[in-house]
DNA sequence: GTCTATATGCGGATAGAC
DNA sequence: GTCTATCCGCATATAGAC
């Protein structure tokens, strides 16, 4: 069934670089020349196309994710490093699709696209993902026992959104920076900004009494 | 010249819900209770009301963070603070706009939904924005010498990314906490997690500072 | 399974009366 | 300045021939 094929991998493309609502179904079966009614035929509808599309390639991230993560716990017990449980959170996404290749970097876009959808978009997506952070937010909270339940889903919250804003911009960061980087370099930049973002103490005696933000 | 105002007030509220393509010069009208012509009497166009939308609320936004900083830089030269540096950049948006009230709520999400927008609109977004940015990436840069110029960019849109999604996703987030937080809460965790993030000494085995939090 | 043709409705924008 | 009426194109979805 190569036409099936061809309409996802289109529908990804289009997806990442325009967003779902911006996206028709005439530009994807215009693309993939395909039919017009052939994604109704396929799939049902717009709406079920996104959601083959994004089980096909979030599912394998999620279970990598975890893999990655019981691995970690397996081998390391309650000594986990911080560090090993960030980058098990971060890498696969960037791994699993081919670094550079031209569809690894559609992927990375449409991560953060999706990230960004309207709120009935996102909350398809919120049933795939939410698992998997749920199970993450406890690996860090375990990590960092001297920080406060909110505090770590609020950093978690953080860490995710660095992520997805860098997947979708990722590209046009690149003019900032003095040479082209690969997709690994800024994966080790982020899970170290990452990790040192959730490690920080929590709050510093300065802050907390100058401003409002006293907790206890 | 009400109605004007009434269409930009009820505008910038669907847009931060459902974003820019997916709200209608009908839905605008309809729920602002003007006539349909007037958005383009008015405005000129659906691109030009987000112009105008984006204008009103970020050229204060911006101005207030350069004034902060243009402060910090008078009162304290070369020894500038790093965490006042981010703050004078992340606690603009969240004080400009009258914390919890409704309309506040409203314009955290339209920032971020506005930094997930598809390209061509993202691009006149950028272009208000990105001076400020750039101001910042050099201060950020100045009170981290140790840290290469690349590194700095892209933590400063690791930071960027964790505050935009942060101020969308602002009100799903709080399922997961225990009590309702205030936004000067979120703010300042915000700070003390990008505060760390950027200071992280560039690459490192990064163990035992990761745990710590320590910076040097 | 794949095509053409079409149903049906919503989108932005405008002309012209008042 | 504000209204009604309308243009015209594109959207998703489906019916029915092949």
């Amino acid at each position: 069934m190569e036409t099936k094929e061809r309409i996802l991998d289109v529908a990804e493309r289009l997806f990442a670089d325009f967003g779902y609502k911006a996206t028709s179904l005439r530009d994807i079966t215009g693309e993939a020349s395909v039919n017009l009614a052939s994604v109704n035929y396929h799939f049902g509808s717009k709406d079920a196309l996104l959601t083959a599309l994004l089980e096909r390639r979030f599912a394998p991230v999620n279970r990598r994710r975890i893999e990655l993560l019981d691995k970690l716990e397996a081998s390391a017990g309650d000594t986990m490093d911080l560090q090993e449980i960030v980058r098990a959170f971060l890498s696969p996404p960037f791994e699993l699709h081919s670094g550079n290749a031209a569809n690894g970097r559609t992927f990375l876009r449409l991560v953060g696209r999706i990230h960004a959808e309207t709120d009935d978009i996102r909350a398809a997506f919120s049933t795939l993902f939410e698992p998997t952070v749920s199970r993450f937010r406890a690996a860090f909270q375990n990590a960092l026992p001297h920080v406060d339940a909110d505090e770590v889903a609020w950093r978690t919250a953080f860490l995710v959104g660095s992520m997805a804003h860098t997947m979708m911009w990722c590209e046009s960061f690149v003019s900032h920076a003095a040479h082209r980087p690969d997709h690994s370099e800024v994966l080790e930049s982020l899970i170290q900004f990452g990790t040192a973002g959730l490690a920080t103490p929590s709050r510093q005696p300065a802050v907390v009494h100058a401003r409002t933000g006293e907790r206890r």
